[in-house]
RNA sequence: GCGCCCGUAGCUCAGUGGAUAGAGCGUCAGCCUCCGGAGCUGGAAGUCGCUGGUUCGAGCCCAGCCGGGCGUACCA
């Protein structure tokens, strides 16, 4: 709808052009929005106003000049008007609006897709939380940010990866395994020092007694290195297998499992160091190798390889963007914990280093969250290995309100997450509100049945029965998703389609309790049904993006 | 110190150059003979942190300041 309006803004521009009443051809990025206020039309543009300059019109002049030029072939609007400094308003005949209701019973569950991103390839690296211990609250919420990004760009027509990079190399797994193999001694009623270095929470003795059970005291009559290093790769493998069983309950995923220690496995943490070496951007100081990341931008340059030759995280950070381009991903994309947004500029300039374009690398910050119960804070500390496991929340507030309210927000602005408030139902929790909507029309749905009115054929005498404002407000409304869709898509922010699907959610509940949907009318009640049938399916549609689900009961 | 993010109604937050700044919660006043009341309607509530600038137009862009969070490792 949007763009017919531009089309036809163009061609009277065009037109007016080669009439001689406009000096100037060139048109700029036309820009139609729906104005907040109703009585300023439909739709609207500020062109004339962008144009002035251009033109040297005052802007009243070029919109007249505009509406003079204008040709409406398929008689699309009602009404045009110039109003304030110089927007030119546009009101749709109420006939064009209805015919979105039968595209969307056409479309069904592709409605609001589109092909923007061309069968490009993208990948989307999310949670990637370290093998030391279990997902929180936080890994949750980048999880809900990451998987539904990723869905919203496949449906946006990208070839789309979801990855998990697993960090099972490195100076942490090595503490993971001694953090396990001293609870195990301890265990062996050994009195142990516990460092504070290791790892505090009590699934570490969990592992520990596993490894009994399994292996008795085996481990006590060989080499410490050993032993050790057992440990760190039994725990490293049942917590990841307790990750990915977390996430299965989550709703998520992932098409591939990337290891960190792969890429020293084949070489290519090496390969990177010395590719860069050549380059003359890799350089050594103080007994270190250093990588000049000040040369793209970054504050101060990077160790790479430590003194005593142990590589960083970061040497394999850059091994591994280079691995995802080279594995042909047109864009990639990190979804990372806010507090490590220091560490953007210097994988950005690895990736300008490696000779690939910084724009087609984009980080997605994910701030904390506060988890609470009943407004009260609820106490947290990584450091004494007390904290809430997102496991614990799914179990407690359900997988579909937890993803959704770790929706409820830019993913930059810190989030609230009241254990209390999601459970609750009633419309306090948007959770509920939203998949109300679904749950009631399908209610109608099979009440339609019954009564031997259900019908999906499109019936153009039934549908423009639909005159009502909140009727015409709800086409409207979904009218609007594709775009929001589409937005959501190219800023990368899930919560745009939770706001929508709340203010849809709103728009439907304000016209049920005013309409009835079956009525003693039959072509009326048809009318209805094939709108808030429509209504569901958008309602489906923007949940399962989400990844939410769409109850016909609840 | 420097860098990034945030500052919008009592509270939690939308709003990435348009007209009269919105929603939920809370508050006040109402709505069930009826398709699911897990719902709806209406009122009150604002110096968009402050000060300048850019332009036809700024909550939005720029500069400076104030307040809060995070980062600033040869940790991840």
């Amino acid at each position: 709808m949007k763009q017919k309006i531009k089309n036809l803004i163009i061609d009277a521009i065009t037109c007016a052009y080669e009439k001689g009443d406009f000096s100037e051809k060139s048109v700029p990025e036309i820009e139609v929005e729906v104005p907040k206020i109703t009585s300023h039309g439909d739709f609207s543009t500020n062109i004339a106003m962008v144009t002035a300059s251009v033109q040297k019109m005052p802007p009243r002049k070029i919109a007249e000049t505009i509406l003079k030029y204008i040709k409406d072939p398929d008689r699309i609007l009602a009404k045009t008007q110039i109003a304030g400094p110089g927007f030119i308003n546009f009101f749709i005949n109420t006939l064009s609006w209805h015919s979105v209701l039968r595209k969307i019973h056409q479309e069904d569950v592709v409605y609001g897709a589109s092909n923007i991103g061309n069968g490009k390839k993208i990948q989307v690296e999310f949670v990637s939380s370290n093998p030391t211990g279990p997902l929180h609250v936080g890994h949750g919420r980048g999880a809900a940010v990451g998987d539904s990004v990723a869905n919203i760009l496949r449906f946006c027509g990208y070839d789309v990866q979801k990855e998990y990079y697993i960090n099972d190399s490195g100076r942490q797994i090595d503490t993971l395994g001694k953090s396990v193999y001293l609870r195990y001694r301890e265990l062996m009623e050994e009195n142990i020092q516990f460092p504070d270095e290791c790892y505090q929470g009590d699934y570490i003795r969990d592992y520990a007694k596993e490894i009994i059970a399994l292996k008795g005291k085996a481990l006590l009559d060989q080499d410490e290195e050993q032993s050790i290093f057992f440990c760190a790769r039994f725990a490293a493998e049942r917590i990841i297998k307790d990750i990915r069983k977390d996430l299965m309950d989550f709703g998520i995923e992932f098409d591939n499992w990337f290891s960190e220690q792969s890429l020293y496995d084949t070489g290519k943490v090496n390969a990177v160091i010395e590719d860069f070496k050549e380059k003359n951007i890799i350089y050594e100081k103080d007994g270190a190798l250093w990588f000049k990341t000040t040369n793209f931008g970054d504050e101060k340059d990077r160790v790479v390889v430590r003194k005593n030759g142990q590589t960083t995280y970061f040497a394999s950070d850059i091994a591994y963007h280079m691995d995802k381009f080279e594995r042909g991903f047109h864009r990639v994309i990190d979804v990372w914990g806010a507090d490590h947004h220091g560490y953007i500029p210097r994988v950005t300039g690895a990736i300008e280093a490696s000779g690939q374009s910084r724009d087609r690398f984009n980080v997605i910050l994910v701030q904390l969250v506060n988890l609470l119960r009943e407004q009260v804070p609820v106490a947290m500390s990584t450091r004494a290995g007390e904290f809430v496991t997102l496991n614990e929340v799914v179990q407690e507030v359900g997988r579909d309100a937890a993803r959704f309210i770790f929706l409820t927000r830019h993913h930059e602005s810190p989030l609230d997450f009241d254990l209390e408030l999601a459970k609750k139902k009633t419309n306090d929790n948007p959770v509920f509100y939203v998949q109300y909507v679904h749950a009631r029309i399908s209610s109608i749905s099979r009440k339609s049945r019954e009564r031997g009115l259900y019908e999906l054929e499109w019936n153009e005498t039934a549908v423009l029965m639909l005159q009502e404002p909140e009727e015409i407000n709800l086409i409207k409304a979904m009218i609007r998703y594709p775009e929001v869709v589409e937005d959501s898509a190219k800023y990368m922010e899930p919560h745009r389609i939770t706001f929508y699907l709340m203010d849809l959610a709103s728009s439907f509940h304000a016209y049920y309790n005013k309409h009835r949907v079956l009525s003693d009318d039959p072509l009326l009640s048809k009318g209805r049904l094939y709108l808030v049938l429509a209504v569901q399916k958008v309602i489906r549609n923007g949940l399962s993006l989400l990844g939410v689900s769409a109850p016909d009961r609840m």
